[in-house]
DNA sequence: TTCTATATTGAGACAAATTATCAAAGGACT
DNA sequence: AGTCCTTTGATAATTTGTCTCAATATAGAA
């Protein structure tokens, strides 16, 4: 009995979006584990990146922890992304934002209103991909999805 | 008889790479068509833009262009992203780069070495993306994907 | 063709997001 | 505690754009 590859119920089935209580890496840990030094000032950030549900900016860090050098705020986004914890994305118009990377490989939405970002994921996105490989020329490497919409909140409250 | 919404073989089918001779739009008469004047720093920004084959940098099109204002390489770039026939894409660091819409709507494929953009179009793209419109809060408005690969180009040529 | 209202331009100031420099300070390990 | 090497902070420099404003060019009327 032959059966279809996949089914427009696996796409629905296999999205999901991330629990707000999903469980994260010891970002400190991760850092020592390849070699970096656990200082006050990386401390100091990845306290306050564990607080963030919603994506951040290396200003808004900055703003948080006077005291800490601009630069090192840049330096220790920069290593968590090498180290995989928490990565880049764009809004719309390129502002470039940061967020948690609380689940292994994933996507984003962002909302074009006020800038909120979500996480998701979904095993479908990445067998496109692999059938995509076929037919495109090259090798891929990776991709990156953002998702644009306007959030549940900015729905309700139009007028702002 | 029961048949799926649709199959891995649909994906292959409609996928289609960018042939290097697709029509492009004659982007002055867009932006005339659209009350914007024919001037010549426009005509001049456009006919460089027409060799574009890979994309390019605002940086790039100012470099062969001395004599027109940098500001006026933005304003146009703008512009012609405002009308579509043009769109801005990001390399995996975040670098800005930008490239021309042959095609209605599309994704980029970017590679990761020599940063050479291709498009691509995949319905079931879109169609995945209709899908996880049912899952995801809020109202999705728009989306991007970037595919980054190792083009055939500088997978031969590893050495550099 | 000439006139005119208005769109567009160029120069340069300004802004945001990073990166580079470099001497001083701080960790890890003995 | 001592040493070596990493990391930091201050600040300069870069990259990618946007804003201002006076000068200029364009489209359409006369």
């Amino acid at each position: 009995m032959w059966a279809p590859a996949f089914t427009a119920e696996d796409v629905l089935n296999q999205v999901m979006t991330t629990p707000p209580t999903a469980s994260r890496p010891d970002m400190m840990a991760v850092l020592e584990d390849r070699g970096y030094r656990s200082t006050a000032p990386r401390r100091a950030i990845i306290r306050i990146l564990e607080g963030k549900e919603e994506g951040f900016t290396a200003e808004e860090i900055g703003s948080e922890l006077p005291g800490v050098g601009r630069a090192t705020i840049f330096r220790t986004i920069k290593l968590l992304m090498e180290v995989g914890v928490i990565c880049r994305l764009n809004l719309i118009d390129g502002a470039p934002k940061y967020s948690l990377s609380r689940i292994e490989h994933h996507h984003h939405t962002v909302c074009v209103s006020c800038g909120i970002v979500g996480e998701f994921r979904a095993t479908t996105v990445e067998r496109l991909m692999r059938s995509l490989g076929s037919e495109i020329p090259g090798e891929i490497m990776g991709h990156r999805i953002e998702l644009y919409v306007t959030c549940d909140r900015c729905v309700e409250g139009e007028g702002n």
